[in-house]
DNA sequence: CCATTAACTGACT
DNA sequence: AGTCAGTTAATGG
């Protein structure tokens, strides 16, 4: 059996969609592994549309001093890219661990899309929910201290995880993350990250089981207004 | 005062 | 050897 064709039936962007239809689209894909580090896409790249397979990805830009600040962190089935926008996309984009991903060109997505218009409504779904999560992030940077800004991360970390309604008082983020990259998506230091979570561990408005955050929802919300 | 950098440490791989 | 996390001291806006 076709491996990439396996692979692809795997993705949730492609869950339901027939198997002859995957048959269909699978030669417009190229799969590629990447190492730790390796970098997938960077400023000046154009018109390629990438879908994470395995592994784990990282969407950053350098601050005017040379600081990473990470946008987002992508996970399996994430997509991400360029369409041939008017403004030329400035984030890098890394594999943080030994990752597959696929990719296709712009002209082959849209033929993609076109041609399954079912596709369309999940991608948008997935697209304008994370610009509505990076807005927020963007403004709680400007205006928000150090920790209102990793509450309200904890709190849209958490909403990811739950996924659907949330309606649960105690919430566990499913994905782990180092204190260097959470610091790196709050804009802060690692040590200020370290002692951040410290205090909250201390206040009891944090609890940790191995590397997994959980927290109180409402008790954070309180904060978050 | 709050956060940052630098440096050292121990734990874990 | 390299990564991660916790701590302290000195510095700056």
């Amino acid at each position: 059996m076709n491996k990439k064709i396996w692979y692809l039936q795997q993705l949730d962007l492609f869950a339901n969609l027939a198997r002859e239809k995957i048959q269909a689209i699978e030669s417009l894909f190229t799969m590629k592994d990447y190492y730790k580090r390796e970098v997938i896409f960077e400023p000046g790249d154009k018109n390629k549309v990438f879908i994470v397979k395995t592994g784990r990805v990282e969407v950053y830009q350098l601050n005017s001093n040379g600081k990473k600040i990470i946008i987002e962190i992508l996970k399996q089935g994430s997509i991400f890219g360029d369409l041939g926008s008017d403004s030329p996309m400035e984030s890098y984009i890394e594999a943080t661990v030994d990752s597959c991903v696929c990719s296709l060109d712009k002209d082959k997505f849209f033929y993609l899309v076109a041609h399954e218009p079912q596709l369309a409504e999940k991608l948008m779904k997935n697209l304008f929910n994370r610009l509505i999560l990076v807005e927020k992030r963007v403004s709680s940077l400007a205006v928000d201290n150090a920790f209102l800004r990793f509450v309200k991360l904890l709190l849209s970390l958490g909403r990811k995880s739950e996924s659907d309604f949330g309606d649960k008082e105690s919430i566990e983020i499913a994905d782990s993350f180092t204190h260097e990259e959470l610091s790196q998506m709050l804009g802060i230091s690692r040590q200020t990250m370290t002692t951040l979570i410290n205090q909250m561990e201390r206040q009891k408005l944090l609890f940790r089981q191995g590397k997994k955050f959980r927290f109180n929802k409402s008790q954070l919300e309180k904060f978050s207004s």
